[in-house]
This record gives structure tokens, C-alpha cells and sequence, in this order.
DNA sequence: AACCTCGACAACCGCCCGTCC
DNA sequence: GGGACGGGCGGTTGTCGAGGT
């Protein structure tokens, strides 16, 4: 007997998600925190499998994650990333916390792959030409040499997007401002007409469900705590930086309009993979990015092998010329 | 205007792993 | 110890819109 699917097909729907099923799951996580997906569909009476209900939380409506383009830092930051962990995207993500992984896949095959095979093959044009391939000239040395200099920008690029300073100077209420946050109404660069891409969409339902519901008459700051600690899977807000009473309950109503409201959908931001936003902060502790060091220990113990695959596939020298 | 092709991305599927009983 | 289950992950497919013919 085979494993019985993780839901009945019959009477589970499929496809794009409406608003409707997004305030539903919304507001079911709300109450009870992400987890337990199985009771999910029951509970609040989705049509749905609990799979495509984590997916769509995890993906979509999760608080914290910037939609729309990749800056070239990120980018740089994903090629960097893939080449030193592989498809791992789970991996990947983690050290782009308001990027999902399923984003970065999708944003991997459909842009990323295509542009190095374009550099790819125009180094094997050269390499016709008479140059020849930096796998082959390479010597061991020079790998090594390349392959830390690799890593050290790798490193530093994540240092720099992940550093305290940054996420502090960049996560402030700063982010809220109109001019720059959730409440200004931004168009996302890149806007399809459709409910399922159109997260401004979701953004908007879900503020007016926040404020229609009857909960948030009762207490909209309560309902933000406890939000932000359910959602987030951590009680992390209430120990160390604790939002006091002293943020009062118009930065908390605000806090949780940014919430649904991703002031990162803008991508009009310069580098935003360099900010982060309050609720994405929160989700760090969610999946804590293994240290580069460990990467670097990984890679020259065990992957020295892979690691001039690594190279033979992408040429740092094509890439800078690329960047 | 109708049809076709392609690109982008949301969602699904199946496998695997960790946890619990 | 091992089976069942829930959840995570990566690969793949489906859908829809844009652009081209």
C-alpha cells in the first residue's frame, strides 16, 4: 500500500487562491499561529489541502516578505549563494529572510540561469576564439586564491545585508513613513492583474478584514501582539526589545498594517535587500542562516571537488565582467 | 482581430526527514 | 525500534498575460 495522499482529491480545490480563502487562512493563523496545517483546512473550513495552505502562508501572506524585483545586490547574493550551496533554496532564502524560497527558485530559473548560460556561452565563444576556459588554465593555486576571494564577497555581501546596524538603521519606523511604507499606496514595479500576484490586493483586503473584524474593534493592539508573536512561531518581541506600552496602539495598528501592507513591495527601494523591515526581523530566528564559516570550512574540507565545479561552471572573471 | 509563442510566476506533487507514540 | 504522521524542500506543471505574426 502506498503512502494515502496528504489530503483527499475529491473535494479539495485547486488553483489560484480568491481573497476570501486568504482572509480565512489569515485570520485562522491569527488566532492560533502558523502550525499544525493538517487541522487548518477544517478548522476554518477551506477546500483546501493543508500543503497548498502552508504554501500559501509561507509564500504569500507571511508576514515580512518583499515581493517584486530582485535588486542586484540579491542577486548577486543568490548566484553567490547557489554556487557555494547548490538548489538548496530553503538554504538560499535563509540568508535573504524577505525573500521566499520558492521566489528565488522561480526567480533562478526563469532570469539567473538563463543569464549565465548567456555569460556561459559567451565564454566558450571566447574560448573558441583562443582563449581558453578558466577551468582549464586554472592552476590550483589560483583556483584557491579565486575561489576565497569568492567567498570573501560572498561574505561580505552578506554581512552587509544581515548586519545589526543595517537591519537597526533600516528597520525603524522609518519604513513606515508614508512617503516610503505600507500606507503610501505604491504600485509594485511589476503588477499583473491577477488576485494571486496582486499582493497589494491582499494587502488591502486583509487591512479592511482587519479593521471590519470585530476583533480588531476589540482590541487592534492585542491582536497585533499576539499576531506578531503567533505569526512569527517566536515569543522573541516580547523578551529582548520589547515593543512596551509606550508603543502605543496607533504604532502598533501601523505595525500591523505594515504587516499586510509590505512596505517592501516597493521596489523602487535602491537596496533593499539591505533593509529590513520589523516583521521581517522577526522571522530571522525562524531560520537562522548557517554561518559563512562553516560554508567556507564545508566547502574547503569535504567539497574541494565541487568547489572547482563550482568554478568550472561560473567564472568568477565572467561574473565580474557581468556585474 | 485572431492565433501562436514565450516568459513569469503561482501552485502542485512527490520525496524525504524529524518527531511522536 | 519502528510505523504513522506532519511538515519541509526541490522539481515540475499549469495558468495567464504580453508580445509577435
Amino acid at each position: 500500500m502506498g503512502r494515502p495522499p496528504c489530503c483527499d482529491k475529491e473535494g479539495v480545490k485547486k488553483g489560484p487562491w480568491t481573497p476570501e480563502e486568504d482572509i480565512l487562512l489569515v485570520s485562522y493563523i491569527q488566532e492560533h499561529g502558523p502550525g499544525n496545517w493538517r487541522a487548518v483546512p477544517t478548522n476554518t473550513g477551506l477546500l483546501r489541502c493543508s500543503k497548498s495552505c502552508r504554501l500559501r502562508w509561507t509564500n504569500y501572506l507571511r508576514p515580512g516578505i518583499r515581493r517584486g524585483n530582485f535588486t542586484d545586490h540579491e542577486e548577486k547574493m543568490i548566484i553567490h549563494l547557489q554556487a557555494l550551496l547548490g538548489n538548496r533554496w530553503a538554504a538560499i532564502a535563509s540568508y535573504l529572510p524577505q525573500r521566499t524560497d520558492n521566489d528565488i527558485k522561480n526567480y533562478w530559473n526563469t532570469h539567473l540561469k538563463k543569464k549565465l548560460n548567456k555569460i556561459q556561452s559567451g565564454a566558450e565563444g571566447h574560448s573558441k576564439d583562443g582563449f581558453s576556459s578558466p577551468s582549464q588554465s586554472i592552476t590550483r593555486g589560483q583556483w584557491e586564491r579565486r575561489l576565497q576571494t569568492d567567498i570573501h564577497m560572498a561574505k561580505q555581501a552578506l554581512s552587509e545585508a544581515l548586519s545589526p546596524e543595517k537591519l537597526i538603521s533600516n528597520s525603524g519606523l522609518s519604513e513606515l513613513k508614508p512617503s516610503t511604507g505600507c500606507l503610501s499606496n505604491t504600485q509594485p514595479a511589476a503588477q499583473s492583474s491577477t488576485y494571486a500576484s496582486s499582493t497589494e490586493n491582499i494587502a488591502r483586503l486583509l487591512k479592511g478584514w482587519v479593521r471590519n473584524s470585530p476583533k480588531s474593534a476589540r482590541s487592534n493592539s492585542a491582536i497585533t501582539q499576539n499576531s506578531l508573536n503567533n505569526m512569527s512561531g517566536t515569543d522573541s518581541v516580547s523578551s529582548e526589545g520589547t515593543p512596551s506600552k509606550a508603543n502605543n496602539e496607533i504604532e502598533q495598528s501601523e505595525t500591523f498594517e505594515s504587516l499586510f501592507g509590505f512596505e517592501s513591495f516597493d521596489s523602487s527601494h535602491s537596496d533593499t535587500s539591505q533593509s529590513m523591515s520589523p516583521e521581517a526581523s522577526l522571522f530571522q530566528d525562524e531560520s537562522k542562516p548557517l554561518p559563512l564559516s562553516l560554508l567556507e570550512n564545508w566547502l574547503f574540507d569535504e567539497g574541494a571537488s565541487q568547489g572547482k565545479e563550482f568554478l568550472s561552471d561560473f567564472s568568477l572573471d565572467d561574473n565580474a565582467n557581468f556585474f
